[in-house]
DNA sequence: CTTGGAATGTCAACAAGGCTGACGTAAATT
DNA sequence: AATTTACGTCAGCCTTGTTGACATTCCAAG
């Protein structure tokens, strides 16, 4: 199972029509991955991008603005209008920092983390189907893919919250 | 390798914090996936949603405006104002459909080619880095995860593309 | 203690790229 | 002849991204 004739087989996987399934595969999938958020964003008053703000504010309780900018790699003031509709609604509060009082930060009220849940369940249900669909050793290829596939700064986001949470 | 306990280890890919790094690495991925493309895009006046047309028109060329509509899923509208802006610069040409003569069927020209060329170039030597460090055993796992992942329309997409083209 | 810089908010203006609705035209179909 | 299909287009709206400029607060270093 793991013995592939290096010489014969080897770079097979390589070659452009290869590659290019695999990009249109992204583009597909990644449609799907969005889509059953989006369906319930779109009926509150919410997009993509507050998901996304719900999700690592969720994910990293007591993250900073400018951490969240980071990871989400956008401008302060796109943010910002996203961060000022979740605080009008109660989804999300800002603690000023103890130590640094500049720092706002960002943690979910209850009413967020309701929200949060009903997004990702509908996120996660698909994915569930999708890693029971295909098995764990494909699971474990498929990680493997996207990790190699990340720019080196948001590999180390995505390792550093690996471990900040567990 | 193959032998995983079922009872003990055999759902643990499936749990909510599996699942949850799932979907971050799809997110931190993605972004990296169109990095490279939009690099080259923003020189010129040209944005992901030109990548797109050009990418499907070279995969099949003589492709309806329907058929592209389709596969994109946006409206006719949204995709016109793309089209539009890639005949007057000359990557792309519309032709009469023979049978149906309401048909307009789209090529790119020699330019387009060389649009799409450099597009695909940078976007296929970030996946082939990802693919090579990853392995052929993971390419094939990535792959079955994101066509699990896809709507069933988007799924059809993906494999008529698959046949139509090889 | 002052000063520079970091963290944050905010106002204004703009662009890409989605969307809906409405309307027009030519060609195919019934 | 009437209807449907394929396509284009005008107008207007929304979200989410951008730049630039400016104010505040506060930490840290000289």
């Amino acid at each position: 199972m793991a013995e592939t004739t290096a010489s014969s087989e080897g770079l097979l996987f390589l070659t452009d029509e290869q590659l290019r399934k695999g990009i249109e595969a992204m583009f597909f999938a990644y449609r799907g991955f969005t889509a059953d958020p989006d369906r319930i964003l779109e009926t509150m008053d919410y997009g993509r991008a507050h998901h996304r703000a719900v999700h690592f504010i969720n994910r990293s309780p007591g993250l900073t603005v400018s951490q969240l900018l980071a990871i989400l790699g956008v401008t302060k003031q796109s943010l910002n209008r996203v961060l000022r509709s979740l605080f009008e609604d109660g989804m999300v509060e800002a603690r000023v920092g103890r130590t640094d009082k500049r720092e706002r930060r960002l943690h979910l009220t209850d009413k967020g983390r309701g929200l949060e849940r009903s997004l990702s369940d509908a996120q996660r249900a698909r994915m569930r189907a999708a890693y029971r669909a295909a098995g764990p050793q494909a699971v474990q290829g498929f990680r493997l893919v996207l990790e190699a596939m990340m720019d080196p700064e948001m590999r180390r986001q995505y390792q550093g919250l690996k471990e900040s949470d567990q």
